[in-house]
DNA sequence: GAATTAATTGAACGTTCGTTTTATTATTGT
DNA sequence: ACAATAATAAAACGAACGTTCAATTAATTC
């Protein structure tokens, strides 16, 4: 056999994307295998190779694409200019909201792109962390801008920053859909924590 | 060639642990071969199954040791009963402190245990997931009984703790020791943001 | 409808993996 | 001194790995 009916490309990689990230999350890079991962897409091994060059091309892809894709989600959600959610305390919540609603919505993609970093070549790897200190860039602008205007309490930015960043991160670790919470009761609760972390006024 | 002169089994096996704490952290634990810690422990393969069976035996006697250590650590310093620091506050600072110094001196150990949790049976993985449970069972309890006494101000007890455990074990993220913050004031910084975000009066 | 291109298969390559087996030497106990 | 045991080396096992290549068929273009 050779090229099955109905075949296309774009769906082709698109089910390759999707099932590599849900590989990935479950078992790790290092322990999927390319068999497994074209099992799981019902194709041939040979047949990854046409999207992706090698295992780590593939990996890398599946994280710029996260990468990419947090950092316009935040730029499409951050208040305007002018508007009364522009001072930093609007501006902190609409950064922890938005963060905690995109890693909830897409756990496999957060899995792979914080665990497997390791397994990415160094020029590739600065390139990821490069995006994603762009991205905490943003959130440390946010707690600079509080902490002059004196309506956040902030010993370090730098450190606060980190902080958050990890408590917010850290809910695809416990968080499971049929668990007690809803999603807007666990993103209301983080909110809360977070501005009296920052020891905002509520 | 067969024994060497000066081998000891006590010495080859700290030496095994030892490196392989190293290479899993850097590595990770699939990517780590045998052939590489037998390598860096500067034996053969064949010797490092005189230790450990198998390799997932070896990866789980080192998160064991790691918990274990980490759940005996804070037996050691938590607070005596009766004491001043018995109330709420003093205890969640001393769990905090203790947290940070503990993982800030065993940055390998704690990757491994945190990040290699995929490459245990379901068997051993419950079991350390109920040493994790267990430990943090008592930063729980800390913060019901300081809610109950109004001490804190919790909306959640079960999402604050975890909140709190990714926002302080996240220290091992980007700590390193020869940055601008010492490891006492990066322990004071999160004990107060710990403080502020249960809503504690300072 | 022929030529071209896109998509995939099936088989194979060389390498590396975790692990086992057997033999050999150092150390310990008597 | 000699037996018993502990610690290791050396070599090998089959299996699985990432990847490549040639062949084959479906879809598209002209």
């Amino acid at each position: 056999m050779a090229r099955t009916t109905g075949s296309d490309g774009e769906k082709t990689e698109a089910a390759i994307r999707e099932a590599a990230l849900e590989l990935i999350a479950r078992l790790g890079f290092e322990a999927m295998s390319m068999r497994q991962l074209a099992g799981q897409v019902g194709v041939q091994p040979a047949a990854l190779y046409r999207y992706f060059p090698t295992k780590e091309e593939l990996l890398y892809a599946l994280m710029c694409e996260h990468m990419e894709n947090l950092i316009a989600s935040w730029g499409e959600v951050r208040p305007a200019t002018g508007s009364e959610k522009e001072r930093p305390a609007g501006r902190l919540a609409a950064f922890v909201e938005n963060h905690i609603r995109f890693h909830l919505s897409r756990r496999n993609a957060t899995h792979v792109s914080n665990l497997e970093l390791r397994s990415l070549s160094e020029e590739r790897l600065r390139h990821i962390l490069g995006m994603r200190s762009q991205y905490e860039g943003e959130l440390r602008r946010i707690l600079a801008d509080g902490q002059r205007d004196g309506v956040f309490r902030i010993d370090d930015v730098a450190l606060t920053a980190m902080a958050i960043i990890q408590m917010i991160t850290g809910v695809i670790v416990w968080f499971r859909p049929e668990l007690r919470l809803s999603e807007d009761e666990v993103a209301a609760n983080y909110h809360t924590m977070t501005m009296r972390l920052v020891g905002a006024e509520t």
